[in-house]
Order: C-alpha cells, then sequence, then structure tokens
DNA sequence: TTCCCTTTTTGACATAAGTCAAATGATGTC
DNA sequence: GACATCATTTGACTTATGTCAAAAAGGGAA
C-alpha cells in the first residue's frame, strides 16, 4: 500500500480503522492537473471525489455570461461537484486548478460500495457533509447579510492564505461583489 | 408502538428496514407548539432532532437588531437549529412556530446511539443531510447572484404555498430584501 | 360596528454597489 | 530591453435596494 497523504488524512479520525482505511487506499487513484485545467465542467456528471494534496482550486460557474467563483479548494480538502457527485446529475459547475495540483480521487461507486461494507466509512460521509453544510450556511449567512467591506475583511481574517494566492477578479466573485468594487474596498484600507 | 407520520416517512426510504424503524419509533416523544412559540433560542444547545407533523415553522437569527430569518419548514420536513446539533454548541438561531405545528423529536444522543447499532439510519442520516446541503447550495447561489425581483418569481415558482402561510415580512428577510422592497416588487407584478 | 393591533403599502431620499471604458501595473517571452 | 498579455486600479455615471416615516389595509375581540 502507497502511503498516501489522503489515508494519512482519514488517520485523524479515530473511528476508522486499519481494515477501512486499507480499503479506500487500494481504490484511490492519483491526480494531476496544470494551472487552468478542468477537473469537471457544466454538464458533465461528476463521477470522483478528490483529495488535494497540493495546489489550489477553483469550482465555479456561468452566470449572463460572466464567471462566478462558488469555492476554492485547497491541500487537504476535499473537493467534488457536490451537487452533480451526490444526485448523479449533469452538474452546472467548472472545477479548474489556479495552481499546479496533486491529490488522490476515488470512484463515486466505489465510495459508496465502502460505505455497504464499512459503516465507518459511511460514518465518515455523513460527518464531512455535515462540516461542509456548516461551512455553507456561515458563508450564506455572512454573504447575505454582511456588506462588500464586512465580508472582504472576514475572509482577511478567516483566510488570508486566500488573498496570497488567488487572483482577486476570482475573489470579488466568491465574496459576491464586482472586481472594481473588491479593488475599491482594498484601497481604502 | 404507535403509528407514526415521522416512521411512515421513514418508510418511503426502502433501506430503513422494520428492525431500525421500530428502534427509532421507541425513542420518538411528541410535541406541540402555540403559534409564534419558541422551540429553540440563541445561546442554547438544540438537543433534539424534530419532524413535523403540522404547522409551520421559521428559523431566524437577530442581525443589527433585526429578524432575519433563515429557513422555514412545514409538514414532513426534518428541522432543528443544525449547527448547534452537529456541534453540540450553543446556537445563534432561534426557532419559533409560525401556526400551531405538532410534531416529533429525538434526542441527540438518541439518535447517536442509534447511528451505532443500526447502519441503515446512519446512511439515513448522511442523505439526509446530503440533501440539505443541495438545497442550501441552491439557495446560495441564487440569493447571491439574482435580482430581488428574480427571486421572489422563483420562491413562487418553487414554493408558491410560502406565500400563503407566512407573513410577507419573514419572506423578504428570507429573500435577503427589505420588506419595502419585496411589496414594490408585488405590486409591479 | 368600533377599536386596537398587526401587516402591508407608499413616498422621499440616501447609498452601496454595478457597469463600461480607459489607464496603469505586473509578468513572462523572445 | 521591448513587447505582448494578463491582472488590477481609477474615473464617471447608473441603478437596485435600503432606510425612515407615515398612511392604508386587514383581522380579531368586545
Amino acid at each position: 500500500m502507497i502511503p498516501n497523504p489522503f489515508i494519512q488524512y482519514l488517520s485523524t479520525f479515530e473511528l476508522i480503522h486499519q481494515e477501512a482505511r486499507d480499503a479506500i487506499a487500494s481504490r484511490l487513484s492519483s491526480f494531476s492537473l496544470d494551472k487552468d485545467e478542468l477537473l469537471t465542467k457544466e454538464g458533465q456528471v461528476c463521477q470522483r471525489l478528490f483529495f488535494l494534496v497540493s495546489g489550489c482550486i477553483r469550482g465555479y460557474h456561468y452566470k449572463d455570461g460572466r464567471e462566478v467563483t462558488n469555492w476554492f479548494g485547497f491541500e487537504n480538502d476535499i473537493v467534488t461537484s457536490f451537487r452533480s457527485f451526490i444526485d448523479r446529475q449533469p452538474g452546472h459547475e467548472y472545477i479548474q486548478a489556479i495552481e499546479p495540483v496533486s491529490g488522490w480521487s476515488i470512484r463515486r461507486d466505489e465510495l459508496y460500495a465502502l460505505y455497504q461494507q464499512h459503516p465507518a466509512i459511511e460514518r465518515l460521509g455523513r460527518i464531512t457533509c455535515e462540516q461542509y453544510y456548516i461551512r455553507l450556511e456561515d458563508r450564506y449567512v455572512n454573504g447575505h447579510f454582511k456588506t462588500a467591506g464586512q465580508r472582504y475583511e472576514d475572509l482577511m481574517n478567516s483566510h488570508p492564505h486566500f488573498l496570497q494566492r488567488v487572483p482577486l477578479g476570482y475573489i470579488a466573485s466568491y465574496l459576491g461583489i464586482s472586481q472594481e468594487t473588491l479593488s475599491r474596498i482594498r484601497s481604502k484600507k
């Protein structure tokens, strides 16, 4: 078995035992992306769950002909086109590398088979989903009821590394504002 | 065992077998609320998951001294103060009956014990969370990147019953706009 | 009916943020 | 170093939506 950062990450959950870890490890494939390369795009069913070992990635879609960035993923993040992955429907989302990326992935059908065989893995799926839900809820509440300036400041505090590694245009649309507005906010601080 | 709408609801998931259903049923308590009564409030740890049999309910919080409604629950919905329930932390949310409500609830610790004993119940927990995630993601994307008028129209199409049963003030803050703006949107259609 | 209280609408004005276009600043390549 | 390309900032103007205050409309209870 290859020593694998994803498996190390899983090991931080005490409830995953050796046998379950090995079962996951044997189903992983490595992947890598060049800068700007796409992992999945609109209209495609996203069949895999990805774990990022290095690099940085974003999810975006088109709204009135413009890109809107929905989320970013960094090292040790689990990413996929969530809706498409869950419902097995063509997704509305593009996923693109912002930096060169490497990581591991598992096929949806294999993961779901593992859920059947190892309740501990299903538990991990539940907990991961719960944590992602909570994060999204935070973003929803903040995104909706704070000014652009406050949202930017919050981001600076909670995820300063975003600003180091991600072009401002992507950050602006992630915050739900235009690039020009973000630029003005920054010049005032 | 009492015949119970929550158990009927669970039965729509084929994967829940009789034994698991009985296990859940034996841990349920019924509850009811008068109009405007609170189910949980800010600062409280929400220890229960609620299933609504009848009536209608909302989750809200205070933002700059004003109420902001986050979600509504109707018949056959599962509700709780999600973040507080998951993390066992004091919640930031109030849950209040908009109409008189009746339903069933289960304690968090009992549900989690059931997760251990019945993988099928944990699966249900995972699937429920996934579905709630997807709904929230939709709201996030729409809420953030559509005009107030579009959001109102979407709501009319997807959940016309909201408008029948919920005061416009709550709907406005749910849509992330002021009551006045909602009123003007409505008068133009 | 009449009164009271809540919900909804209307009006006047303020402001955050968007849009389009152009200028400036970075970065990498030959 | 000079050029091409991409990212960021600045300027001028527009617009959607918010705010505060007041008026109107509904809905019960006596």
